[in-house]
DNA sequence: CAATTGACTCGGT
DNA sequence: CACCGAGCCAATT
């Protein structure tokens, strides 16, 4: 079925939105997991439109080595790593804590490309 | 309509 | 090990 009959962004949202609580994952990851390993940028600004989608765990969502690049685009300047903390995630100078083990990856939990 | 920027990532020098 | 360029695609100016 015609799951590429969505949006790009649209994939986005759905995949953010299944991050489990107390998991992180990347840019990358995700865009990787849609087909788009370089697009890791319109990751980025789709979750810049999911900023107003409650549903959707913007703060999960960070680059590749656990830093919060995006944490200027919350309110405040330390809301997202508060929302981390919030779940069990360690954070230290915008920068994910044992990382690796929190991160959630969508090839492996979703099952990944057959 | 063209140029610039942006919540990224990889690779080369 | 640090710096720079290329690739990706969309939104904003």
């Amino acid at each position: 079925m015609n799951s590429d009959n969505k949006n790009f962004f649209q994939k986005v949202y759905e995949v953010a939105r299944l991050i489990p609580e107390g998991r992180v994952t990347s840019y990358g990851a995700i865009a990787k997991y849609l087909g788009a390993a370089r697009s890791a940028r319109m990751v980025g600004w789709a979750m810049n439109g999911a900023g107003s989608m409650p549903e959707i765990p913007a703060h999960r969502v960070v680059n590749k080595i656990g830093l919060l690049t995006g944490k200027h685009h919350f309110d405040g300047t330390n809301l997202m790593q508060q929302l981390l903390e919030n779940e069990g995630i360690t954070v230290v100078d915008n920068q994910i804590i044992d990382f690796e083990k929190h991160f959630w990856d969508p090839f492996k939990e979703l099952g990944g490309p057959a």
